[in-house]
DNA sequence: GCATATTAGTTTCAAATGAAACTAATTTCA
DNA sequence: TGAAATTAGTTTCATTTGAAACTAATATGC
């Protein structure tokens, strides 16, 4: 009686690291399952991309930004969106309205087709977080909320 | 006295959500910057992919791997361990011997390069972690680490 | 046994990505 | 002024990605 459990096979070397455990491996397999669920609704339910709704959100956030406010808010690049804005604008979610007072600038914003759109998605996206966030207490909830953005701050300094 | 301090321009709609709090966003752009910075190290220092690094922690962790084993403890799909395995061959840090018994199969293990160039990184990969978590206590530590085992659980499931 | 299904792993191909080059407009400062 | 630098945004191109098709080997069921 007693056995010894067996372990999965072990590597005798000591310093072998779990990935299991690896913070950067954890959140990147979180990540990759909560984008491509999150994708698949929005591509199936709505017709638009990560990036695309990224833009939509920021847009129904911020009214009247430019390309370069949209890239703050989104944390995408400028190439992604200027990409996503012409997709959303071929889509009739989106205008742009050149500045008059400096040619380079356009200000975007949501069309009242757009908007539509967004104020159908965002109960959806709440629903899929609330879902996701079901087990886990408000003060765990809390607290994640408080270190996910202590880290996003101290990665950008390293 | 006492200005209503200036909040951004506001959406007026009640509803709009917050990228900013909003739970995959939040994880999504962490992951993204933890990823490039780590990806950069590893390519720099070592040559090396980040799938590639992850094989090489599996087989690392747990050598004498089929490429199934290794899809299963990286997270990686079959396509990536493929072409990972493929180039670290080529660069000579893993082998491959075909199983006698059954050839579809083959065992993949770090070559003495291989091993010798895991041993390296790993110490790095460690104190990367350690100075990104360097200001949250242990205690959120843990729990970090525990809701994100549970909230990947759940992701699987929704 | 032998046709059919399944499994391991690789290759192909089309889409997504992002760095770098580019265009157009504005600002700087000699 | 007007030449050089800067800024906003777009396009190009090479790389990365992963779904689907494929090859080879083994297992299953009639």
């Amino acid at each position: 009686m007693n056995e010894i459990p067996r372990n999965p096979p072990r590597n005798p070397d000591e310093d072998a690291l779990d990935l299991e455990t690896f913070f950067p491996y954890q959140i990147t397999v979180l990540t990759k399952q909560v984008s491509n669920s999150l994708a698949k609704t929005y591509v199936d339910r709505f017709g638009i991309t990560i990036p695309e709704w990224r833009v939509m959100a920021a847009l129904g956030r911020y009214p009247n930004a430019t390309a370069s406010h949209v890239v703050r808010h989104t944390g995408l690049d400028k190439v992604q969106v200027s990409r996503a804005v012409a997709l959303l604008a071929d889509k009739g979610h989106v205008a742009r309205r050149p500045d008059p007072e400096d040619r380079r600038n356009a200000f975007i914003n949501l069309t009242t087709r757009g908007r539509r759109t967004y104020r159908e998605i965002v109960p959806v996206a709440r629903a899929y977080e609330e879902r996701l966030l079901a087990t886990i207490t408000p003060e765990q909830r809390r607290m994640l909320n408080a270190v996910l953005d202590e880290l996003t701050a101290r990665a950008e300094e390293l």
